[in-house]
DNA sequence: CCTTCTAAGTTTAGTGCTAAAGTCTTCGAG
DNA sequence: CTCGAAGACTTTAGCACTAAACTTAGAAGG
């Protein structure tokens, strides 16, 4: 076999969040928790589906985003840059430790990735005139249009998904979400894995 | 500076997942959402906060899992091989190119990873006797240890987290997931990025 | 000033991944 | 029966990332 065909599309362009696509034999939602129950008898079905929906929704979703930027001549890595450029506000500038930082790369991946889309020319990359120790990374004309385009195009998926929720459904689901996201947010797990408050 | 740290424990091992774990500098959901509302008008501040709020605690749930598992002497990408295999059912057997597909890898990546696993004692690998070019991948009984010491805190871990929400509130939490699943799973986003039905 | 320390980035070595080429077995047609 | 094609991995090359060493600018102390 010269290439793997039907390894097509599937396989995307390495990027910086999950894009695993599960493959057709993957078991569904409802027969996945069944199998873990009759191997693991203290299963709660009820959590392990909204942990299992949790994980598989996001994965659908990261490959999708991939699909949608790769459109646009951009990877999800460098799309997660352009976001958090644009979340710092005008005039969209970061050093290289701060957009690791918030990136959750090491600066070493933060060095290359900024060399990559300096030469593509969505970002500048410049000494601090003030304090030469550090560099200024700064959104482009460019750069910020591929945003303002991906994020167009995010939003029309993102309606698209939520298409089938009414708006007091979308409200009681973000309500939830936002709640789980406390939880894992103001704690830590300890040793045991379990959820200690911090506050 | 001799090593970085403050990336200490941050930084976690390669892992078949995302485990990117957002610097402390990150904007809070709220603000993040109101940032972006400034520069992008025609965004919806429900369906923003639906969708990232679970972008951020599967982020957040990654880490955890790559904690929790890292514990245990293994790779979150392992675990996910364990993950597979166990739901296969006894005798635990799938080849390599099915592995592959489910996981959503390359089979040369599967390869690699069931050369290490093999060798840590997780998983046997064989040739098929009945049929020469397939190659046989079994869960070995250190493999199942390792799965269910792996599942029990994982379920721990899991039952903490939905610990603030009540039982009806994890119901209608799940079913509203799977919803969002069901639109993922049976429809493909088309070139301009809108979910078409296939049903 | 002139060390010494520390912070911010960059460089180097090694890992795990994808894409594509290569190997080996089996199957099917002539 | 033999040859060609297809299937199921494995190998090779190249890329993005982590860990750790290195470089250089500014800060602190004598």
């Amino acid at each position: 076999m010269k290439d793997f065909r039907g390894w097509g599309r599937a396989i995307l362009p390495a990027m910086s969040e999950s894009t695993e696509e599960p493959g057709p034999s993957e078991p569904s939602l409802d027969e996945q928790i069944a199998a873990y129950q009759r191997e693991f008898r203290d299963l709660d079905p009820q959590v392990e589906q909204v942990v299992s929906a949790l994980g598989r929704l996001n994965r659908r979703m990261n490959v999708a985003y991939g699909r949608q930027v790769a459109a646009l001549g951009i990877s999800n890595a460098e799309w997660e840059v352009l976001k958090t450029l644009v979340l710092a506000g005008a005039p969209y500038r970061l050093g290289p430790g701060e957009l690791a930082k918030r990136l959750g790369l090491t600066p070493a991946a933060m060095t290359h990735r900024i060399d990559r889309m300096a030469g593509e020319g969505l970002v500048t990359r410049d000494r601090d005139e003030n304090n030469r120790v550090r560099v200024i990374v700064e959104l482009t004309d460019e750069g910020r249009t591929k945003w303002l385009e991906a994020m167009r195009m995010a939003s029309d998926f993102e309606e698209d998904l939520l298409q089938d929720l009414s708006g007091d459904e979308r409200g009681v689901l973000g309500e939830l979400l936002v709640r789980l996201l406390r939880r894992v947010e103001h704690a830590q797990p300890d040793a045991g894995g379990r959820l200690t408050d911090l506050d």
